[in-house]
DNA sequence: TTCCAGGTGGACA
DNA sequence: TGTCCACATGGA
């Protein structure tokens, strides 16, 4: 256990409700459980700006200050945001103060953006548990026992009757058609976190199942390209509404990522969102 | 009960 | 190239 004091924008309630993560778990102390590929964390907020991480000294620097892209100063990047140009992303960055862009593992990220489509967080979490339940491997940790993401080829060794009890209905298919494509070298995620964002979004979209929406997030949350900007339907609706002589991608690059994220949040909290998860 | 959700593929004009 | 619709499921 380590406690690190960090003087950047740092909110975990606000990350975990930021719709790019569908695993964290909080418990009734106000600390999180959460999982990254092989690791596990349990971190709990102090005060001043203080947070107890469970892991060494060595485990924070090479795993969980990248996770938690510790080394952006996402201070700088709102402030850019002028309030007399652009009151509505102002009041987004304000109000998200605190979301971070993780740094994900490729392949979880891929999967739970496919399940994520035409469906509420509530339920997309559900069904990466399920997921997680069913094909991934179970380890113990000073809390408990939990499940690792499933890799791609358990997911492929799953009966097909138990990946539909993942919930996961017409989505079955693209969830085994990304696995298939990963664990045969079609797609090479380690490759693609390489490549330029534009490469990184034709080589997603190659998956059957993989639209625009679904890549940027992937590009966004997974490979932090994070000038990817994902357009579901709540970012529809704000540049409709916000920004009907359209929305200054150039102007906000290399950062439009983040400040999508602020927007995805301020609007989804604030005109009510049918869930609370 | 109805509406809607961090969409996409496929048919059709 | 653009538009329309089916697709599964569950939370509110």
């Amino acid at each position: 256990m380590i406690e690190i004091q960090i003087h950047d924008d740092f909110d975990l309630d606000r990350i975990a409700d930021s719709g790019q993560c569908f695993r964290w778990v909080k418990n009734d102390a106000g600390s999180y459980r959460i999982i990254h590929a092989e690791a596990s964390l349990r971190i709990q907020p102090l005060e001043n700006r203080t947070f107890a991480f469970s892991c060494s000294e060595n485990e924070y620097r090479d795993i969980w200050h990248d996770y938690f892209d510790l080394g952006e100063d996402y201070r700088s990047v709102r402030k850019r945001v002028s309030p007399k140009e652009d009151p509505f992303l102002a009041r987004a960055c304000e109000y998200g103060k605190g979301i971070r862009i993780l740094r994900q593992d490729p392949w979880e990220t891929l999967i739970s953006f496919i399940i994520s489509q035409n469906r509420n967080i509530p339920a997309i979490k559900k069904s990466v548990e399920l997921l997680c339940e069913a094909a991934g491997r179970r380890r113990e940790d000073a809390w408990g026992s939990y499940c690792q993401f499933p890799s791609p080829e358990e997911i492929l060794a799953l009966p097909d009757e138990a990946l539909a009890a993942c919930r996961l209905g017409y989505r079955c298919r693209y969830v085994k058609a990304a696995a298939m494509d990963v664990a045969e070298g079609k797609l090479d995620l380690g490759r693609i976190q390489n490549e330029d964002e534009e490469e990184a979004i034709r080589a997603l979209t190659s998956i059957c199942g993989v639209g625009v929406k679904v890549a940027n997030c992937v590009s966004l949350f997974g490979l932090h390209h994070i000038d990817a900007f994902p357009v579901d339907v709540w970012i529809r609706r704000i540049l409709e509404n916000e920004y009907p002589g359209g929305y200054p991608k150039e102007k906000y690059s290399p950062y439009n990522g983040i400040y999508q994220q602020y927007m995805f949040y301020y609007y989804r909290t604030l005109t009510g969102r049918g869930d609370k998860g």
